[in-house]
DNA sequence: TGATTAGTGTGATATACATCACGCCATAAT
DNA sequence: ATTATGGCGTGATGTATATCACACTAATCA
C-alpha cells in the first residue's frame, strides 16, 4: 500500500525514511467500489488521485450526452481532472471506478504543502508531469497519423492487461472510433 | 528581448533583479531564418526553445514521408522535442522556422543549473508543464469528440493571428485533415 | 522579367468509419 | 428460476473525409 506509493517516487527521486514519512502525512487512504465516482461533472475536485490497485476512468460526457474516454488509470498512475484541481474549480471531467479501487487522495493543500516542505517532491511531480505530457503528445500523433485500427494494435502491444480488464465500448471510446467498428478489427 | 522572458516567468511567478540575472546567464539568444532548422529528425536536440519573436513549427515525418503538424509555437511559446532533450537522445521530431525568428536557447545542463539553483525556476517550468499537458488534455478531447470543421472554428477563435500566418496546409495537418477538406470548410 | 515554386480552390471518385438495427450470450438482479 | 441488463458481434446503409487530378494566382528567384 504504503510502499508502492514509495517506489513510485523513489523510481525519479530518492527519498530517505524521515523524507517518505513527511510526503505520506498529506496523503489520505480511501477505497471506492466498482461504479463509484470519484469525481463528477460540475462538483468541486477536491483531490489528484494515485491508483493503489484497481481501476478507473476519466470521462467527457459532450453535449449529446456521448461519453468520450480521456483515459485509464490502472495502478501506479495518478488520475484527476488536473484543470479543474490546480484551478479549484468545478469538474468538466468526471472520474468513475471501472474496478473495486483503492487510492491516495492529495488535496491541493497539501499538494503546495508538500512542493514547499520538500523540493525533492516537487522535483518529483515535475518529472511526472514531463512525461505525461510527452504522453500526451504522443498520443496526439497517433490520433492524426493512424487508422483507428492500428491505434487499436498498438494500445494491444502497449497495455496488454488493460484490453482484458475494460470493456470494448471503452476501448474504442478512448481510440476515438465506434464500438462497432473497433469489434470487426479481429478481421 | 530579455523583458520578454521575465514577463514570460514573472507571469506565473515573481522574480528579483538578481534573480533574473541568473536566470538569463542560463540562456543564449540566436536567430534564424526562414525555413532554417532548429532540430532536426535524428540529430541530437541540444536546446529548448523559448521563442523571442517569429514562428516555429513541430512535425512528425511519418514512414510515407508525410509530415504532421505536432505545434506550432509563437511569441512566448516553448518548443523542442521534449523526449529528446530530456532523454538527450536522437530527435524523432523537428523543428523549422515558418518566419525568421528569434530564440532563446536552454542547454539541459543549463536547465539542471537553473532548477538546482534557483527553486522558483522549477517551480515556474513545472507550471508552465502543467499548463501544456492540460492543453494536450483539451487537443486529444478536441480530436476525439469533434469533426474537422467544428475544430478549424475552434481554432479560428482560439488563435486568429495564427491562421493568417500559417498556410492552410499546415492547418489542416495540425487539425488533421486534408488542406482539401479544409479548403471547402468556408461552404 | 520571365520562370519556377508555393499556396489555394474545386470536381470526381474512393474509403474509413458512423449509425441504425438486430440477435446472441453471459452475468446480475428480482 | 426468470427476467433484465451489459457486453459483444454483424449486416445494411449513410456520411465525413481522403485521394487524385487539374487549374489558377501570388510569391520567389534566377
Amino acid at each position: 500500500m504504503v510502499e508502492k506509493l514509495r517506489e513510485h517516487i523513489q523510481k525519479r527521486v530518492p527519498l530517505t525514511d524521515d523524507e517518505f514519512a513527511f510526503v505520506l502525512a498529506h496523503f489520505t487512504l480511501k477505497t471506492y467500489k466498482k461504479h463509484q465516482f470519484l469525481i463528477q461533472e460540475g462538483e468541486p475536485v477536491r483531490y489528484a488521485y494515485f491508483v493503489i490497485s484497481g481501476l478507473l476512468k476519466l470521462v467527457y460526457t459532450d453535449e449529446a450526452g456521448k461519453q468520450h474516454i480521456v483515459s485509464f488509470a490502472m495502478e501506479d498512475w495518478w488520475e484527476t481532472d488536473f484543470q479543474a484541481f490546480f484551478a479549484q474549480s468545478t469538474a468538466t471531467l468526471s472520474v468513475e471506478c471501472l474496478e473495486d479501487t483503492v487510492v491516495f487522495c492529495l488535496s491541493l493543500e497539501n499538494y503546495h504543502k508538500l512542493c514547499d516542505g520538500l523540493q525533492k517532491f516537487e522535483r518529483f511531480f515535475l518529472q511526472l508531469t514531463i512525461a505525461g505530457s510527452i504522453a500526451a503528445q504522443r498520443r496526439i500523433l497517433s490520433l492524426l497519423t493512424t487508422k483507428a485500427k492500428e491505434r487499436y494494435e498498438q494500445l494491444l502491444n502497449q497495455y496488454p492487461t488493460l484490453i482484458q480488464r475494460v470493456p470494448k465500448a471503452l476501448l474504442a471510446s478512448y481510440l476515438g472510433v465506434s464500438r462497432e467498428t473497433l469489434s470487426r478489427f479481429t478481421d
